[in-house]
DNA sequence: GTGACATATAAGTCTGACTTTTTGTTCACA
DNA sequence: TGTGAACAAAAAGTCAGACTTATATGTCAC
């Protein structure tokens, strides 16, 4: 599925990556690019383009007479989508899935608002398919056809919005999304009310209602919010 | 400033990277490697490690026998901060700005909710720190220092969440208060109304009272979005 | 028009030699 | 004993050249 491996240098980033994003080289870890590159059984200008890469993304720091040194968990480029799939991937990915889930949270409810103003008759007709989709595979242990029109739903909200910040966590949602069915508590069919929120917020953006579409979809992250068991007391 | 140019791909990067993001390069558009090496002087070692990042990136994809492939403005890593900054940089920068303070007025509220469950005294002891210093120079044209503390203020606010997504859009935020100040309209004093609403956050902050500290940062981001004529009729 | 085949092209890879920066040590001198 | 300047070693950085591989495109037979 993600499996890319692009080259021989994205093969080494996809170990490297995941191993570095699990923290299995503490912050201040020294690597050295010969050494790597012996172990990855690469050429060294296959290692340094690795490096490079990891540089891009403040995973590492690469300093003459020092090596490749392993940042904080703090400097590192979390919105790259390459280091939230390595996290997510390893141990670190159920405290990833809270704040992407709190991120959500913020961030959708707006959305949903701007697409109510902004959105063409084709998104709302999308919108609208994607809800009767949830509808149809709401019941009967459907869950996986019941998660493409979930996360299309979300996809066509954040693409809607009209701003290309929201768009681009088009991603993030769906592994999120993705995340609950397949790893999270979700052995049976999905609540009926966040089904009906759903239907809802497609009525009200296509209405332009933008203050309701925003505070039906604040509903159904706060649900996802209590799924996870943060707490808004 | 932001003139590290680390190496020779770094210095490759700083004039490339801007260039893409400005739109020079259309969508689709090929360059060939050992043309861009020629170009910057440099070897085709460091123009590859250069392109590896930018691909990195999303700015451009590498494809054997076709070249290197600039790619669509859907495609980017626009929450990168290197990229960021490009595009601030270019003509673009009044439509990324635009995008940034919709994304702010989303994020920043519930931040601040999150804050008043989660800062720590230490954090609350800066955050008053920093309002009171925006109120001493908010008078008498002290534009830069009262941004240095108002910059400041968000960044705790952020970090005082407690969620790393949220930490890590400090340098966007501080972007987007500088270029309000330095290029945007901003000839006069702050708004008196704006700076008590930072003191009250402070104070809600403090007090743990969320739903308020929510509501005041919602009236804050709200100013923000006026400025910039983005309306909520 | 369709499909198999040949060819040219640009990225990808490897190697080895050389340069540059920086750290840490050593040693002289106050 | 402490200070600092010179020195040596280590690792990244850079370069040039030869070779490999994938693939877009054109050619030809059918």
């Amino acid at each position: 599925m993600t499996t890319r491996g692009r080259g021989l240098h994205g093969h080494v980033l996809e170990t490297l990556g995941p191993a570095i994003a699990a923290g299995e080289y503490p912050p201040g870890s020294v690597l050295r690019t010969d050494e790597l590159a012996q172990r990855f059984e690469v050429s060294r200008s296959v290692m340094r383009e690795a490096v490079r890469v990891l540089e891009s993304m403040h995973l590492v720091e690469s300093r003459r007479r020092v090596g490749v040194t392993v940042l904080a968990k703090s400097e590192w480029n979390v919105y790259d989508p390459q280091v939230i799939r390595w996290r997510l991937a390893g141990a670190d990915r159920p405290h990833q899935l809270r704040s992407l889930t709190v991120l959500r949270s913020a961030v959708e409810p707006i959305a949903a608002g701007l697409a109510a103003r902004h959105a063409t008759a084709e998104q709302c007709a999308e919108l609208t398919e994607c809800a009767l989709g949830m509808v149809a595979t709401s019941r009967g242990h459907q869950l996986e056809a019941y998660l493409v029109h979930d996360v299309a739903f979300h996809r066509v909200i954040l693409n809607a919005s009209g701003n290309e910040m929201f768009a681009r966590l088009g991603d993030v949602v769906a592994e999120v999304l993705a995340g609950r069915t397949h790893h999270e508590v979700m052995f049976e069919d999905p609540d009926p009310a966040a089904v009906t929120l759903h239907v809802q917020v497609a009525e009200a953006v296509r209405e332009g209602d933008a203050a309701r579409a925003e505070e039906l979809t604040r509903e159904i992250t706060v649900g996802a919010l209590q799924e996870l068991d943060i707490l808004a007391p």
